[in-house]
RNA sequence: GGUUCCGUAGCUCAGUUGGAUAGAGCAACAGCCUUCUAAGCUGUGGGUCCUUGGUUCGAAUCCAAGCGGAAUCACCA
């Protein structure tokens, strides 16, 4: 079915057409909404064809709106401003675009594609990119810290782009590749082996996330002194020092164990690794994160090697004299990329040829998404050119959903200097900031606990969540910690006041008001605020198309924040309830209706859930 | 130095495939609650859209050069 744009533009082609004789290209043809400081709902720019019609703008605007005046039952009137021609399309035509989305829980949503569930098989290989599934990567922490605040950014980003493909009607696979392997786990586990005393989450009370991460802290003090010390005495350089310290060569000892599968050194980071794993999923529990498939790096770097030896055996990669293994890039303008160390061992690179092919095994998919931030920019685009060369057909399906750091004040967040925002603890403060300022306001005295407690991370997540979301993901964006996320203008505790408003409305009206409103509204008048709001309405379903195209939550984010400030103006100089004339009353309370379903709809696909009071 | 990204109000950010007089929020000031939730609404002030050229009927948007910032150019991940 073609949308109310579409069809004036086919209309608009036939006519200068018609008037012409010429052909016009249908990107030529630009309909879109009428600014609010004109009079019409949507515009045509005739600049494109004036040159066809050789009259000038204003009287070629004139002419197209005669025409489709007549040929279109929907246009009611028109006005021409200075080469844009302005159409007001009837009440009717709103009032029963307004009908018609009502009972439509799904709004603004494409309807899932059928068939798609049951991957991978034959045949699917003959199916077009667009109808198999799409993976998506995101999260993908490493094992020896806790999430922060960058790890915020890249999980709602990942999260939320996810739903936004779904409801494009994609089918999406949420996964997340664990970083669970390398150096950097086993400098935690030693640190734990030296100095720990045993110790467990259960015995410290600690979250296993945090408590491994504070034994990681622990080694690189260690390491720092040792390093120190070493550098004064033999007058090294410090990456000489840290390198030749005695405990970075035992950590280095116990990888060499762990890719022996050494069993007392793999048993130590099970288990450290299960508590690492506990205390991600209660974060991510509390995020409002999900997956729907976890990899581990352990188990696909092998997949890697195996891969990069048979493209060796191949000729499509080469051996160094130093036995190290590499690809050669120069027809793309880049350097020959390592891919297998001298000693055989795997690097980055090689782990993630290893993970395109099992996801590429797994599901077949139309497109990987990794969402990962902007500094592997490079990375990934070598990457692909690996794949590429090796002759991989999922090479162009890989696609970088690159995003800006989150920078504090001062700067990047730095381990070091201890400014790096934990995850828990911001979320932590987002929920006693909500609790806060809701007491204050005295909205919650007939509450239960549980209500409040509910209520108050309800809103300290949307605070959270839109203000990351709204920031166009490309850029760079800053927090501070200084200052409280906002709850007022255009923040999420803003839009989910504007939906509890509306439900407060919806619930003192009744369900059999309502029911008797949808046939009982034919014919109202619409005013300049309604008619705001029916646009905004209107605009939901192409923006979601948008925003998944674009992969860009932000755009949601924005949308909902005009569509809550539309309602709200409403609101305040309309009353839905207290209306007498009937019809009227009707009308408001199912674009009241309507309303808070689209911002419950925009919202759920940020990962923002809207209360029903407020 | 090469490559990529960014530069819009004091601050944080919007601004669709080029379209009308560049918009919000925060902060400041001034108003609006006997009426469906004031986490709201209304108003005032605030701009060299980094600069200079080019393309065009028309440029914040596209192109080129320059300036400023970030990332990257690892046998780290």
């Amino acid at each position: 079915m073609l949308n109310i744009e579409e069809l004036i533009a086919a209309s608009v082609a036939n006519i200068v057409k018609e008037l012409s004789g010429n052909e016009v290209k249908p990107d030529s043809i630009l309909i879109q909404k009428t600014r609010k400081e004109f009079e019409g709902d949507f515009t045509l720019v005739v600049f494109p064809f004036v040159r066809f019609l050789r009259q000038s703008p204003d009287q070629a605007a004139d002419t197209i709106g005669k025409s489709l005046l007549q040929e279109l039952d929907l246009v009611e009137k028109y006005q021409v401003v200075k080469g844009f021609l302005n159409l007001t399309l009837t009440k009717a035509f709103w009032q029963s675009f307004l009908l018609q989305s009502l009972d439509n829980e799904q709004f603004g949503y494409r309807n899932a594609r059928s068939g798609i569930g049951a991957w991978p098989g034959e045949g699917i290989e003959a199916e077009e990119a667009d109808d198999r599934p799409l993976v998506v990567e995101f999260s993908s922490p490493n094992t020896n810290k806790p999430l922060h605040l960058g790890h915020i950014r890249n999980n709602l980003l990942g999260y939320s782009v996810s739903l936004l493909q779904e409801a494009a009607g994609k089918k999406v696979v949420k996964v997340n590749l664990v970083n669970d392997r390398g150096i950097h786990i086993c400098k935690s586990m030693l640190a734990w082996m030296m100095t720990g005393d045993g110790e467990t989450p259960e015995t410290s009370g600690k979250k296993g996330d945090k408590l491994v991460g504070e034994y990681y802290v622990r080694f690189e003090k260690m390491l720092r002194e040792e390093a120190d010390a070493l550098a004064r005495e033999k007058g090294l350089s410090d990456d000489e020092a840290r390198n030749e310290a005695p405990l970075m060569k035992q950590a280095r000892e116990l990888l060499r164990k762990w890719e022996e599968h050494d069993p007392e050194v793999v048993s130590v980071w099970e288990k450290m690794n299960r508590w690492v794993y506990d205390g991600f999923d209660r974060t991510y529990a509390r995020m409002g994160i999900d997956f729907d498939k976890i990899y581990y790096e352990s188990d696909t770097y092998l997949l890697g090697r195996k891969i990069v030896l048979e493209g060796l055996k191949q000729g499509l990669l080469y051996r160094r004299e130093d036995g190290s293994v590499w690809a050669d890039l120069a027809d793309h303008n880049m350097d020959a990329k390592l891919l297998l160390r001298a000693d055989g061992t795997s690097v980055y690179m090689t782990q993630d040829i290893g993970t395109a092919q099992l996801r590429y095994d797994d599901y077949r998919p139309g497109k990987m998404i990794y969402v990962v931030g902007n500094e592997q920019n490079h990375h990934f685009s070598v990457l692909k050119k690996v794949l590429a060369l090796l002759g991989k057909p999922y090479a162009d399906a890989i696609h970088h959903l690159s995003y800006g750091m989150v920078e504090l004040p001062a700067g990047r967040m730095k381990s070091r200097e201890g400014t790096v925002v934990d995850a828990d603890d911001l979320m932590d403060e987002m929920f006693a900031t909500a609790g806060k300022m809701t007491e204050e306001l005295g909205k919650t005295q007939d509450f239960s606990d549980e209500e409040k407690a509910a209520l108050y991370q309800t809103i300290g997540l949307g605070a959270l969540k839109y203000f990351i979301l709204k920031v166009d993901p490309k850029k760079n964006m800053l927090f501070n910690p200084e200052e409280s996320i906002d709850f007022n203008g255009n923040t999420g505790p803003f839009i989910q006041y504007t939906y509890a408003r509306i439900r407060s409305v919806l619930r003192k009206a009744g369900e059999a008001r309502f029911q008797a409103a949808k046939k009982g509204f034919a014919g109202a008048p619409v005013n300049e605020k309604e008619k705001q709001l029916l646009k905004a309405l209107h605009d939901f379903p192409a923006t979601v198309l948008e925003a998944a195209e674009e992969m860009s939550p932000a755009r949601i984010a924005n949308y909902a924040y005009e569509l809550a400030r539309a309602y709200n103006q409403f609101y305040h100089d309309h009353s839905v309830l207290n209306e007498p004339d009937e019809a009227v009353s009707n009308f408001r309370l199912c674009l009241s209706h309507l309303t808070a379903q689209t911002i419950h709809n925009a919202m759920a696909l940020l990962g923002i859930h809207v209360p029903e009071r407020m």
